[in-house]
DNA sequence: CGCTGACGTGAACAGCGTTCACGTGAACAG
DNA sequence: CTGTTCACGTGAACGCTGTTCACGTCAGCG
């Protein structure tokens, strides 16, 4: 039975799960796959399309329907499935931002949100800038997430601030204290509603005719 | 003359401006230094080092003092400045989010921003929280935009959509015609800007104790 | 049966970050 | 002035990476 583009992709995903993106190397995927590493090339050309297809089955589901909920609510629906999907990995935001083509699962996504945008008022170009602002804040978030997940136990902001000699006002101290006791969720939702406050604040301040443009072209 | 650790973050700088972050390599860059790869090693542990005090200097000066503006045109000054930082060297935004330890200058600006945010009347951990949220899209925005700066001149969007049998909406093709089409300063003030009028929502929201307290600590 | 073509092998290549025993030359002590 | 020290740089190596390629092997098909 053949090795699949599939089964590559599968395994790929199972082994990052176990050891992290820092150790997926092609020859140990190929020896988790009974293979060499070379052989994995007869299926993509090269790691970072491997990465690609990784990333794309890690946003899968992204663009599902969404429920028939008012605007700002879908909004956040699709940060929320954004930020799950990324989670569901290990160091799956990291694999998804590395990418730059666009699979087709991330189109699906964003075409929907860009749509939920539309929807809510905004002109189509607006409507993609603010799916991309939305993407990096969660993205990033993620990103960072994951990084703190993974680190030494003692090892937090003091043993930086303290080898670099900069004085920081309490506030910030009291702040970098609370990126490390609080949920990540709550964080997350509480930037997320920030970002959704402001949309539904723009909305309120669109021109008439763009609120109620569905005969005439913007 | 023996090289000083400065000596060799300017060049590295330099040779980034020239070749970008992907041929930065120690051998090239001591090869631009005249002095072999490894000699590097005096100077600095490792790559992640050197890499490290480059993103600090690309953002010095993030946190110099502000003007006395109200606070919503503080936090824009700095989401600016902050941007003006990473595009004023090639790949820059890449090799400040590569960093995870954030050197003396990220600390300053966060600092700065934290102090900001306070003063608006956000409680310290909110305003750690929405200083990162701001950092990420600031980040994210201006890595996709110095990536789309070194394209190959024909490989817009429609090179995915069309390889990768994917329908799309007519508002998502015409959201992805704006992202090409239009300033990318435009688009970033565009985010910003919603970012920080949910923001300004958000505080004529907060319970009334934090919005007097001005008898107390600043 | 004989052929074809996809799949996998194993060795190689160039390049990477990193290390190390070894020179070398300036700075400093007596 | 001499002797020592030590930071700096050399050049070769190590282990690893992504990637390529000539070569087997075997299933499926005319």
């Amino acid at each position: 039975m053949p090795l699949r583009k599939a089964d590559v992709v599968r395994e790929a995903l199972r082994f990052l799960d176990a050891e992290g993106l820092d150790q997926l190397t092609m020859r140990k995927l190929g020896a988790a796959l009974n293979v060499q590493g070379g052989a994995l090339y007869r299926h993509y050309p090269n790691k970072e399309a491997l990465l690609d297809a990784m990333a794309d089955k890690i946003v899968e589901g992204i663009g599902a329907p969404l429920p028939g909920v008012p605007w700002p609510d879908q909004v956040r629906i699709l940060g929320k499935r954004l930020r799950a999907a990324l989670l569901s990995h290990r160091d799956g935001a990291r694999v998804v931002a590395g990418t730059f083509a666009p699979g087709a699962n991330t189109i699906i996504g964003s075409d929907t949100s860009v749509q939920v945008l539309c929807g809510a008022g905004l002109p189509p170009a607006q409507a993609g800038w603010v799916t991309f602002a939305l993407f990096y804040y969660v993205l990033g978030h993620t990103i960072e997430e994951q990084a703190q997940l993974r680190l030494p136990a003692g090892h937090d902001w003091r043993t930086h601030t303290e080898r670099l000699d900069v004085e920081v006002s309490p506030q910030y101290a009291a702040a970098l204290d609370s990126l490390t006791s609080t949920d990540p969720a709550e964080r997350f939702d509480y930037g997320l509603n920030i970002f959704i406050d402001g949309l539904c604040r723009l909305r309120t301040t669109l021109p008439p005719q763009e609120e109620t443009a569905g005969h005439a072209a913007p």
